[in-house]
RNA sequence: GGGUGCUUAGCUCAGCUGGGAGAGCGUCGCCCUUACAAGGCGAAUGUCGGGGGUUCAAGUCCCUCAGCACCCACCA
């Protein structure tokens, strides 16, 4: 093995080896385990949420298949309608085309090229984050299979009566000339104005004054509103007003939904252009009239002046005109709620037309029910109540979208405007007595992206054939996913698999959180502080870097700040960390129900952790390669140490707890337990005393053989414990490991997850490990701060030795001397020398002072402890004379009080005489 | 207006069903010791946001206040 470790020399060969070989294909005979990717857009390319979400699931899904469970992940993009129409028509634009000069035909033979070019983007990049998808399985949403599974939902959610087509007031995204759902719309406080204006009473009675943040919409005007119960419009109800500059005149009519307290009390109601105005409109049986053209402009129904106006050029012409005839009577600062297209950022307008809708309380009720009685349950479950109160509210769905790359809508119209819904034309025909010769034409419109993706759980495994996928795998395991798209998508495919299959899509859903710069802010492209997975495995030199930052932005002036903050931050760009550093930060930072703060220094950490790792397995080679390791040797050949039984104990107890974690989506725990056991148990102390047995001329075969077995042992375990989140490096180690361990296979992928065992746990020998362990640190301590060099050999001596104690010291001899440096090891003999002190139990060693240590110095370092001692044993004293404590606390809190109590007091008599000693010198 | 989460060491965060405050990074010493300087050994650092309550015992449970973040919602 190469002496330092380097990611790229192993991770990528190890992935193609794999798809190869076919390892990412449900193969296990237990129980199924299915996780369904979140399929990413198309267009898209790897984010650093991306790759947090897919590390997650891989380790599960890694961590399943280990198990032996039949494991199934599930690969796939979606069409992303919206999202991808966009990039290419940015493309055609760019060559100074727009979609209309191709026509649809074309237009969307250009989008399946370019899907076919750059589709893959994502995919690869999947792969290099060793993600073990079955990519043999891969599903893209508007696949033949998907598309069947699309029309037949929707036929049938048309027969029931649950999808319906209607003119509805819808947000409308007046750039991208289509309908938007309520999710895609994104409100944000803007700075802004209210306008007061004045509409004359028709009686010449003066006037009243309107309130209102969009003036331009005066001309769709049908009334004005007040508050039955307000006092000072009691007279005008009934009455009309004169619409200004349009000649018009309307009512005012009286509707509890004016609030008397905010601006004048009087209201504009505008039907066809406001919510709330269509729905007062609505009761009060007020004409609709929209004054907008799809792109946002004044139409026929606006007066001859304004027609043809962009929506703010007309605000700018009627404010001006309201003012030049005294009708404006002022014009106030005022913060108002934007609601923005969440893909263009352009303001939606509510807008009259035509739509397709999914009747939504039906469905929901179901979909509620399951999250109640738990047959999903929500990780970590405080999203359930987000869940509920959406779903509690939850408003029909608006399906259909003018735009042209998604999936077409199965309905047809004939001349009359009849419209026949059916999953071809020619079943529409055949089902409705049409006539061969009666043109028919198809519903222009296509589906929601979020319509094809709430069918994933069941549309990409076969639905609706009934395929022995479906039967094995569905209702899946567990989803993956963000907070954010809990309504977009989780709470529909709920309601579609609930529906359809008559099961729930999925058992669990674990939802993590955002993945955010070091400092807490949100990555983003504006702000400049967007890290790519892929450069940190890679690595990226500064000036790419700057140059990925700084091109394409939306603002250029922000380019200097950007730059200055990028170059402080990453003066040397980003060194190579590699796919398995990454993974293992991400699953280190996975506590559920918060979002992460990505910092760069964790992931360098557990980089070096990595480079530990392969270090200690070359260690273990070294030692064990072309040796006799004892595999095949019987019982009575082999001679475990206590330090072998001691690390194989705790083996057992990092796996049981890695397992508990990964069971309880904790990976962070997981992560933790893993890095602790390898650095602070295996490495640090294990590996350390495994030398001088190693070395040692005088041990004995079986001793030899017992620790070699157990280094490989261990090690070999501990990579099966890890490979879930550090794929790569297990990998490629447990290749060379696993022979010596007696191990075989093709991979480490299909290999058992290490389960405990019980009878390894060995209490006995983990508490004579601690006194090894107690006698290195103290001397080590000493050492430390007493300034004297590792390397110099110290004379120890011990005092109030046990029988047990003076045996401990004669059989761990070889081990102090190795770690601790004292060659020498012997009781007191008569009068001890002024010593520093350290204490094993009751046992006190002493280190002879002279010529190394001061006299102040140590004086210094025992009454630090002593103080220490004194204020703990003080706290436990007073815990013990409380009556209460003794008598209401558990008795065995109680008995440990004690038995602590006890030791501290025995220690704080051996310093304190100790100190006596030193101060009377 | 409704809802959710957060506040623990200089920074980023663990702390599970209440019983001796932890990790990583950073900082400060001593070491290139034969797996690893991407390392070893040792050290320092916290009125656990404020206040109140329950309890023998509260970082942990309850109430309250403050600050931060996010989600939902039609106030012109």
């Amino acid at each position: 093995m190469d002496k330092t470790y380097d990611p790229h020399a192993i991770e990528q060969r190890w992935y193609e080896t794999w798809e190869k070989q076919g390892h990412f294909a449900p193969a296990g005979t237990g129980p199924a385990y299915c996780i369904m990717i979140p399929p990413p857009n198309v267009t898209g390319s790897l984010h650093m949420g991306h790759a947090f979400q897919d590390t997650i699931m891989d380790a599960l899904v890694r961590y399943h298949r280990m198990k032996g469970d039949k494991t199934l992940w599930q690969a796939g993009t979606d069409h992303a309608g919206i999202a991808t129409q966009m990039v290419v028509e940015r493309m055609l634009n760019a060559e100074g085309k727009t979609r209309h000069d191709l026509g649809r035909e074309r237009f969307i033979e250009r989008v399946w090229e370019w899907k076919a070019h750059s589709g893959g983007t994502i995919t690869r990049q999947l792969r290099h984050m060793g993600a073990s998808l079955d990519w043999s399985r891969e599903r893209f949403t508007m696949d033949e299979g998907l598309s069947a599974a699309v029309q037949e939902v929707f036929v049938r959610l048309h027969e029931e009566g649950l999808i319906y087509r209607g003119q509805r007031l819808v947000n409308w995204d007046p750039v991208l000339l289509t309908a938007v759902s309520d999710l895609e719309v994104e409100n944000h406080e803007e700075t802004g104005h209210l306008w007061h204006m004045r509409y004359p009473r028709s009686d010449g009675k003066g006037h009243v004054v309107v309130a209102t943040t969009r003036p331009e919409t005066m001309l769709g005007d049908t009334a004005v509103a007040v508050h039955p119960e307000d006092e000072r419009y009691r007279e005008l109800i009934g009455q009309t007003v004169e619409l200004p500059l349009t000649g018009r005149t309307i009512p005012v009519i009286a509707d509890d939904y004016v609030d008397p307290e905010f601006g004048t009390g009087c209201v504009k109601i505008t039907p066809a252009h406001d919510f709330n105005d269509y729905a007062v409109g609505q009761r009060h049986e007020l004409p609709l009239l929209n004054i907008f053209t799809p792109d946002a402009r004044i139409n026929e129904n606006g007066p001859e002046a304004y027609r043809g106006l962009d929506r703010y050029a007309a605000r700018e012409r009627i404010v001006a005109d309201l003012e030049s005839q005294g009708l404006l009577e002022k014009i106030d600062p005022h913060k108002l709620m934007v609601p923005r297209g969440d893909r263009t950022h352009q303001v939606v307008e509510p807008y009259l037309t035509d739509q397709w809708f999914v009747r939504a309380k039906p469905l929901a009720e179901e979909a509620i029910k399951v999250v109640e009685d738990g047959r999903i349950r929500f990780v970590p479950d405080n999203w359930a109540k987000t869940y509920f109160q959406w779903m509690h509210n939850i408003e029909d769905w608006c399906i259909s979208r003018q735009i042209w790359w998604g999936h077409r809508i199965p309905a047809w119209y004939d001349e009359e405007g009849k419209v026949y819904v059916a999953r071809s034309e020619a079943e529409a025909r055949a089902a409705n007595g049409l006539p061969a010769d009666l043109a028919l034409r198809q519903d222009e419109d296509v589906l929601d992206t979020w319509f094809s993706s709430a069918l994933w759980p069941f549309s990409t495994l076969g639905w609706p054939e009934p395929t022995a996928e479906l039967k094995t795998f569905y209702p899946t395991s567990v989803l993956v996913t963000g907070f954010d798209i809990i309504f977009f998508w989780v709470a529909r495919m709920i309601m579609m698999g609930c529906k359809f299959m008559g099961d729930v899509p999925f058992h669990e859903v674990y939802i993590h959180g955002l993945v955010r710069d070091a400092h807490g802010q949100k990555m983003s492209k504006s702000k400049g502080n967007i890290l790519d997975p892929l450069d940190l495995i890679n690595g990226i030199d500064l000036e790419r870097l700057l140059e990925k930052r700084t091109s394409g932005l939306m603002q250029p002036q922000m380019k200097a700040r950007i730059e200055k903050l990028t170059r402080k931050e990453f003066p040397d760009g980003i060194p190579a960390f590699g796919t398995d550093a990454l993974r293992f930060t991400f699953a280190a930072l996975a506590t559920t129900g918060r979002d992460i703060n990505f910092d760069l220094g964790r992931v360098e950490g557990y980089r070096n952790f990595c480079n530990k790792l392969w270090n200690a397995a070359r260690y273990v080679l070294m030692n064990t390669e072309g040796q006799d390791c004892g595999t095949g040797a019987d019982a009575e050949e082999l001679e475990f140490s206590v330090a072998d039984r001691w690390i194989a104990s705790r083996l057992q107890r990092t796996e049981q707890a890695v397992a508990a974690a990964i069971e309880s989506y904790r990976l962070d725990l997981a992560a933790q337990a893993i890095y602790e056991f390898t650095w602070n148990e295996y490495c640090d102390w294990y590996l350390e005393l495994s030398k001088p047995v190693l070395s040692d001329d005088s041990s004995t075969a079986a001793q030899l053989r017992g620790t070699r077995r157990t280094l490989v042992g261990v090690l070999e375990a501990l990579l099966r414990l890890a490979h879930p989140m550090m794929p790569f490096i297990t990998e490629e180690i447990w290749q060379r490991v696993a022979p010596l361990a007696g191990k075989s296979g093709q991979t480490i992928m299909l290999q058992p997850f290490p389960r405990p065992q019980a009878e390894k746990i060995d209490p006995g020998a983990e508490a004579e490990m601690r006194w090894v362990m107690d006698f290195i640190l103290g001397v080590r301590r000493i050492r430390g701060e007493m300034n004297i060099a590792p390397g110099r050999p110290l004379e120890a001596l011990l005092e109030n030795a046990s029988a047990d104690d003076l045996e401990r010291a004669r059989r761990f001899e070889p081990w102090l001397r190795f770690l601790a440096r004292t060659p020498s090891i012997a009781p007191v003999n008569g009068e001890a020398p002024e010593s520093a002190i350290a204490l094993v139990g009751e046992m006190r060693v002493l280190i002879p002072m002279a010529g190394l240590i001061d006299k102040q110095a140590e004086l210094a370092r025992l009454d630090k402890e002593l103080g220490r001692l004194r204020k703990e044993l003080e706290r436990g004293e007073a815990k013990l004379t409380n009556a209460n404590f003794v008598e209401r606390a558990p008795a065995d809190v109680v008995e440990k009080e004690r038995a602590r109590v006890a030791e501290m007091r025995s220690s704080l008599g051996n310093l304190e005489s100790q100190r006596g000693k030193i101060a009377a010198l």
